[in-house]
DNA sequence: AATGAATGAGAATTCATTCAT
DNA sequence: TATGAATGAATTCTCATTCAT
């Protein structure tokens, strides 16, 4: 038989596919562009994808995969808000760098979809991180660790704002030239970072209680 | 007369190219469904634009128009932080509800534009406020309303960002759909301005605890 | 607007469809060969018909009023069977050389189509001619005007499909072919009817003539 | 061995291939699925045949073969009309349930090919028995036991046609159909046999008992 | 100037055929 | 020699755009 496409081949389809789908849309990326790129004919992306909506699905789902392999990494971290805030910009902006294909899929996807389909993707995509945020942010009030007047779904939906805002700053065209109006051009990540983490202390925290008892620890120290 | 007729033909035509567009895509949307819609015919919809990009980007310069105008009345107001926060959070509320096609078609806009025009693009709609918002929290810092070891320029962003994505968890399906993941369901209004104010205060430290604690390290000095 | 396709266009078209359709058959038809036989693109084709399905429809019901006209005519002439039959062949024989396409796509359809729709077709078709033929042939029996030990259906079968066998004899290549190959050659269309009409008479047994010249003879014998 | 497992593979190719062809027709049977129903890969069908059409005459070869097979054993009989009659139609009943596949590739084929193929299979698949039925009938009429006042040819043709009509209308959906509308619902084989002997030795006027029915009616006249 | 029918390039999809293994 | 994955030409259908009326 002719050579069976390789794995490498196929990850590089659905490279291409979500690459594709990510810069034209879903509906303007061309099938027979997408074969040519990945330098095969259309016949094979037929016989791997039922059609273009199952092609598409398969390179949203890796998507999916790998921006949920991302976020489990930060999960695993310590359930301290500030470490897993800091850990959690940091993967946005290497997964920016990296997989910056990803992010602008999910962007299009997220910015396209309507109706019930848009309800179960968001299910899908966001359900885990909304449920952990969540959770961890509940955890932290009763802890004292943070403010607990603050309702922790939508303290975790900001949250989660700012997190999704930064990933569309950094890999869309429009999001970024956006950022760099707005910091007077491109910002070092560090910097941002540092920044954010401020932000983000602040609005968490940092009601006089949570002060009072880390001046106690400084004091201690 | 005859002139008057065109003038709220070609409105009309305008904001039936908005909600399609917005609706299906400038992908997808159809210039003869457009047209019937308006009550015109094709030949005069191309007429008034070359071609469907063009037709395109005088819907979107409408939209920017009026989202422009609803920044403006915000942007009137005192410049104190906090009362603009809230009038801000109104406006995209309110925005979101009576105008959401614009803010529909703005978010695809923002998801699709790449290169050279989405720079353009931002710099055209988000210019004002992004200088406007820098100012203000510049001045705040200076004025003591607002903590001082933050960079204006990333905190306006920080905080814009905070706005842009309750527009969209507002006019679009997905993000609606995410909100609601986050929160149990569907917010109220009143609840989530308060919260997110709240959220907004502490990040600034507008909290007295912070200013009193602000205070103290001033008074150090 | 641009010039609105003539009612001869239109007509053209059908009969290009029918013509493609019945020499090529439904499945291997191109719609864009039809457009263009037509002096048309094929834009317009389906701007006229929803898919090639429904243009397929319309030469096939283009095709079946046709040939109904066509049998309305002998149906429209006096009773007497013999009569009947010999308008019957002469109309088979005119139309096959002016329609000969027409019988073509019948004899393609009839081919072809299977189940539930083959049925519904066949009533359609010969639903008329089914129930014509044997009120006439049973009526012809009660009058002594034909033999009585016969079931009416039955010979209306056998009567039609001579009539059948001769459309197809005339249309289709194939069966011009076996037809002359079982005359020595083409048959003459006087001679034929001549002696198809004999067949006829014979087997119903209509003419007390044609009886008694064989008592004649088998007495003369 | 391994060559009478081809042979076999070869033979249910065939079988396979004219269940296809019968079924879908020729443009729409799949190779691919000719050969994964015969347990065989693509690459052996084309390396015993050509091309699909070279696999397409293989398969009608076979159906022809059998046909003419069927037939021969009607030709063996005796030679009076009547009974070589009867035989025939039993014939084709027995041939339309056990082999309904051959006659309906035979039907497609008759209804679609065209020019001097047309000509070629024509004269092949009847060839045999329009020589024969002609011949017969002339000798009938010699004998006296047919009227002698007909031509040869046409009423072989005509019982031929007759004939046919039949295997249509036993294996083929539409003409199923359309026998059963003119019957008014399926015919029993017997019924239909005993008819259409009727109708053939009345339109041959073979027997004498009929004209003497006839005799006596007319002389009660 | 307005109309809307006609145009035809372009996209998805199929499947007979090839050929590396 | 057998395999069956890969190829790519061909087909259907859509819709932005044109232009005769």
């Amino acid at each position: 038989m002719k050579k069976k496409l390789t794995q490498e081949k196929l990850g590089e389809l659905l490279e291409n596919g979500i690459s594709e789908f990510a810069l034209a849309g879903p509906e303007k990326a061309s099938m027979a562009a997408i074969a040519k790129k990945s330098g095969i004919s259309v016949g094979v992306l037929y016989k791997y994808y039922r059609d273009k909506d199952a092609f598409f699905d398969a390179c949203l789902e890796k998507t999916l995969d790998e921006l949920r392999g991302a976020l489990q990494e930060i999960e695993s971290r310590d359930g301290r808000m500030l470490s897993g805030a800091q850990a959690a910009i940091e993967a946005v902006q290497r997964v920016a760098r990296e997989r910056g294909d990803y992010l602008r899929l999910y962007l299009k996807i997220a910015a396209s979809s309507s109706g019930e389909y848009a309800k179960k993707l968001a299910d899908e995509i966001e359900g885990v991180s909304a449920d952990l945020y969540r959770a961890r942010i509940g955890q932290a009030a009763k802890n004292g660790e943070v403010r607990d007047d603050l309702d922790p779904g939508l303290f975790a939906f900001f949250f989660d704002n700012l997190l999704m805002m930064l990933q569309f700053s950094y890999c869309s065209d429009y999001f970024r030239a956006r950022m760099e109006r707005f910091c007077g051009g491109a910002p070092d990540d560090g910097a941002l970072t540092e920044q954010l983490l401020k932000f983000l202390e602040s609005a968490f925290a940092f009601s006089s209680a949570a002060v009072a008892h880390h001046e106690g620890e400084e004091a201690a120290v």
